[in-house]
DNA sequence: TGCCATGACTCAACATGTTGATACAAAGCT
DNA sequence: AGCTTTGTATCAACATGTTGAGTCATGGCA
């Protein structure tokens, strides 16, 4: 189940975005699995199909899913164990940087910065 | 030395907000040394004086400085050691996903997820 | 080979973020 | 008390990001 805050400030594409992805670890949809067409995904949501498209370009580049033409998009099991290692190495990050008293926003930064990538 | 890219795509409050809190990091700026004044620091960097007040309004709140009203700001103690684990904290997070092939900037998303931190 | 459903691209309207000029409030100093 | 220097707040101009409608390119399939 998908929903999306219009009123959030966060854009829905990253809403969708972030929900799919959360799917995928969490294997609500399995390896292998196909994605819906962003067209009918669109009209279920009432979005544009540009945004629908924007997440699944999003996912596409982080490994979470691969885009076969004509055939549709399917959930791809490269991402998906490298996923569940980050997320726990994610938590004992957090752990260490609240228990120091790091501002959760520079902390994001500070791993930004270790990360190599350009700030926002 | 702080220089400021007026062609780079991230904002020159940032640039400068990040340069600074490198130099306190690495102690360039030690502990208890008086910042300049927002007013002297845009004129050197031929900045808005708004744009140096953000810079150092998100440093207050990161814990980095201390502002003492008419006396000016000065490098706090508080966060510098916090700073030093969580930098080390930040590079063995790197380590980790650079090493499962994740993309940074999902690892980035994942921390931020971690840290309940409102996504961008 | 013709069909047609798929994702990718283009572009204008709109929303949000950033900057810079200006005015204000606070507080040490003489 | 008055002056002066500090950071803060306000607001309009500008830059950037996001969306939505429409069009294009691709490729499997009967």
């Amino acid at each position: 189940m998908i929903v999306i805050d219009a009123a959030s400030p966060t854009p829905p594409y990253e809403q969708l975005r972030a929900q799919l992805a959360r799917q995928i670890q969490d294997r609500s949809l399995a390896v292998g699995t196909r994605l819906p067409t962003i067209r009918r995904l669109a009209a279920d949501l009432s979005l544009a199909v540009n945004t629908v498209a924007r997440a699944y370009r999003e996912l596409e580049e982080a490994g979470l899913i691969e885009t076969r033409g004509r055939a549709g998009s399917f959930v791809s099991a490269a991402g998906v164990q490298a996923l569940d290692r980050a997320h726990s190495a994610a938590r004992d990050y957090a752990a260490v940087v609240t228990s120091v008293g790091i501002d959760p926003a520079e902390a994001v930064r500070i791993v930004e910065a270790a990360l190599g990538v350009r700030q926002r």
